[in-house]
DNA sequence: TGGGCCACTTAGTACGCTCCCA
DNA sequence: TGGGAGCGTACTAAGTGGCCCA
């Protein structure tokens, strides 16, 4: 089996820095994977074709999985959301009916003994947060449009624009090969945005300097295009200065000054950060345009250094209802589009010029329409949850599939599902840093062990997952995927893929069929979720107090300690081999006595300045974790745990909903917060 | 079936603010 | 008072997956 030394090069690069870290999280991750499902219970073994109304659970309700019952969004047709109020109720089955009503009861009780313990609890706080609550709309008891309809009413002031480019201050020069030039004000703003990154180890980059410097050009006056035609001759450092100036001035600003423009970020967000949708004033994730600059990808992007340019109102589609009012461009531009499509939840889009992608405007995640699909999302996870071992027997039957499409489905399938993989959609080549999932594995990504460290059948995953981070792993599979693995990297190039029967396209279109909704995440947000309710379920003591519940230490304590140690460890050696290429570049500086040899030894400085921080960060981090037996939880908390285990959690041992989400994730998850009670089951 | 387009979720990074300690 | 850690947030890149059309 042939290792690409391409990719395992990739990964020495002093930009993965971060990677390993990252590495270690994903791993801790498979590792709970290759858990996930021993031990499962059989939770409904019967597979049925419900009709659901996309939102399966009926507020404050218990699941019975029987009870239950579901259908798809895209079949839903008059559609109602359940609710515990006594109206509305026309299209309900009965059993929901009478679920909620006892729910209701039950929820206005159990308010009732909040109230007395919230008194005795926090005699402060409370007022504040009730009258929060009493002011929140509670989207989630409302009804829920239907065929694709987003919104009936849509009304916004448009984007806020990037501030326009002001030209340097005629004491700040650039120079060309040591003299100074003046640059028109389109290539002198292409400049500042190069200056503002020179410390950045990236403009060391050929891809970066080269990218940069075509895109350039492209802004010079064809004078400057004729002078300048060297990067290397071009020095910003008077320009990079200024900048720094400036930032430190900002720093050093009075409070006044400071408070200022606070007040004015304030009421730009009042004007621009709201809209009204469907009677409701809800929150805009980001009104304000992507301003100019240099692109930087992540990982080994193709297109790093290139210019992003600015957008102009010109450039801009803005969505909203006909009969409301439409924002209005600067004076004297005028918007590409104004179209009224409440099929879309966007509110303002734009091309952008790097990938050609589009770029939107949309609404915050505590809004009705995020949360909904939030919601949804998790909605589909737990009906996973009633069909997973009929889903797991399949794949594991057709391990053994006659038909080579069948069984690399399969195997794919385990991947997805043990190793918490994610789909991996073909990419365009060129267009995007190297990067797979796994849909998209090569030959050259995995090595198999007939036998390894004492055991047996073992696959070493080895890529560059999303955002380029890497993915290592082994972990011993099943005899049968260990043949089939063997079977399909059989008479391979490296640089082939792995599974080259199959795409996302046709795996999903598998899924599907296996279960409506169901698509590759959606086994990233089951997996993750049972796993948080199962390990609370087993970790949870009783007799401890709060502090020690929020605290417990996860088992797998231990291994993320000795991941830590690892990275530790790595860094240490990326710190012996910084300090090696200083003292190189200052022997050269020595010799040559240039210019160009002094910046390279102060690069190569930074650089390991940078690394010594990285490295004293890690080492506190290794001591706070080992103190705190803490384990953070951020991505997946936001976007994989379905809130209302830790909601319902929080309610059944009397822990403060405070002290495991701030104030945005108690937004976000209103929802989760206002419905799950003690007993809500995933 | 495959490609392109589009809409949307998931993700890391940078930076600013707050709080705490010397 | 200054500085640093940690947290929260803004920003925007990078994924997923559905749909449409040839």
């Amino acid at each position: 089996i042939h290792y690409s030394h391409k990719h395992k090069d990739k990964y020495k690069d002093k930009e993965h820095k971060h990677k390993d870290h990252k590495k270690d999280k994903e791993r801790e991750k498979s590792k709970h994977g290759s858990r996930y499902w021993m031990g499962m219970k059989s939770l409904d073994g019967k597979v049925k074709k419900e009709k659901e109304n996309g939102f399966a659970s009926p507020p404050h309700m218990k699941i019975e999985p029987e009870e239950d019952f579901y259908h798809s969004p895209k079949l839903a047709k008059s559609l109602k959301r359940e609710r515990d109020d006594d109206n509305d109720l026309d299209f309900k089955p009965k059993k929901i009916k009478t679920e909620n009503d006892k729910k209701a009861k039950k929820r206005k009780q159990e308010d009732e003994s909040k109230k007395t313990k919230d008194k005795k609890a926090e005699v402060t706080g409370k007022k504040k947060v009730k009258k929060e609550a009493e002011e929140k709309w509670k989207w989630w008891e409302e009804e829920r449009y239907t065929d694709g309809v987003k919104w009936k009413f849509l009304e916004h002031k448009g984007p806020v624009f990037a501030p326009p480019y002001e030209p340097l201050p005629s004491n700040v020069k650039f120079y060309y090969d040591g003299k100074p030039m003046k640059l028109s004000p389109e290539a002198e703003e292409v400049a500042t945005f190069f200056s503002k990154m020179l410390d950045h180890e990236y403009t060391t980059k050929d891809i970066f300097r080269k990218n940069f410097f075509k895109d350039w050009r492209k802004e010079m006056t064809s004078e400057e295009k004729a002078k300048i035609t060297d990067l290397k001759k071009c020095n910003f450092t008077e320009m990079s200065e200024y900048f720094k100036g400036l930032s430190e001035a900002r720093k050093a600003m009075t409070k006044e000054q400071k408070l200022k423009i606070k007040e004015e970020n304030e009421r730009l967000l009042q004007e621009y950060g709201f809209c009204i949708m469907d009677n409701h004033r809800e929150r805009i994730a980001n009104f304000r345009i992507e301003p100019p600059g240099l692109f930087r990808g992540r990982g080994d992007h193709p297109k790093m250094g290139m210019l992003k340019r600015r957008i102009r109102p010109q450039d801009i589609i803005i969505n909203c209802s006909k009969n409301s009012k439409h924002p209005e461009p600067p004076p004297g531009t005028k918007w590409k589009e104004v179209r009224h499509d409440n099929k879309v939840t966007w509110l303002v889009s734009w091309t952008e010029n790097i990938q050609g992608s589009i770029k939107y405007i949309m609404l915050n995640p505590s809004s009705r329409i995020k949360g909904e699909k939030d919601w949804q999302k998790y909605e589909t996870a737990r009906r996973l949850k009633k069909c997973v071992d009929r889903i797991r027997a399949q794949y594991r039957e057709d391990w053994k599939s006659k038909e080579m499409r069948v069984r690399q489905r399969a195997v794919a399938i385990y991947f997805i599902d043990k190793l918490a993989l994610r789909a991996g959609n073909e990419k365009e080549e060129g267009e995007t840093a190297d990067t797979v999932g796994c849909c998209s594995l090569r030959v050259e990504h995995i090595k198999l062990y007939p036998e390894n460290e004492g055991q047996e059948y073992v696959v070493e995953f080895d890529f560059l997952g999303k955002d380029s981070i890497r993915y290592y792993n082994k972990v011993p599979v099943e005899k049968r995927v260990f043949k089939n693995l063997q079977l399909f990297m059989e008479n391979k190039e490296p640089d082939d893929d792995l599974f080259d029967r199959l795409n996302t396209s046709v795996l999903n279109k598998h899924l599907q069929e296996l279960m409506d909704g169901l698509s590759a995440k959606v086994f990233r947000t089951y997996n993750a979720s049972i796993t948080l309710q199962q390990q609370l379920k087993e970790l949870t003591n009783e007799d401890e107090n709060i502090p020690a519940k929020i605290l417990a230490p996860p088992k797998t304590f231990e291994k993320s300690m000795q991941n830590l140690q690892a990275k530790i460890d790595a860094k240490r050696d990326q710190l012996a081999n910084a300090k090696r290429d200083l003292k190189a570049a200052k022997a050269d500086a020595k010799g040559l006595r240039d210019d160009k040899s002094k910046k390279t030894v102060e690069t190569k400085r930074k650089a390991v300045q940078r690394i010594e921080e990285q490295l004293m960060k890690l080492e506190v981090q290794a001591t706070d974790r080992e103190e705190n037996k803490q384990i953070a939880l951020g991505t997946s908390k936001l976007n994989y745990l379905d809130p209302r285990i830790s909601v319902a959690w929080c309610k059944k041992w009397g822990i403060p909903i405070e002290k495991i989400y701030n104030k945005t994730q108690r937004e976000k998850f209103a929802w989760a917060i206002d419905m799950a009670e003690k007993d809500f089951e995933f």
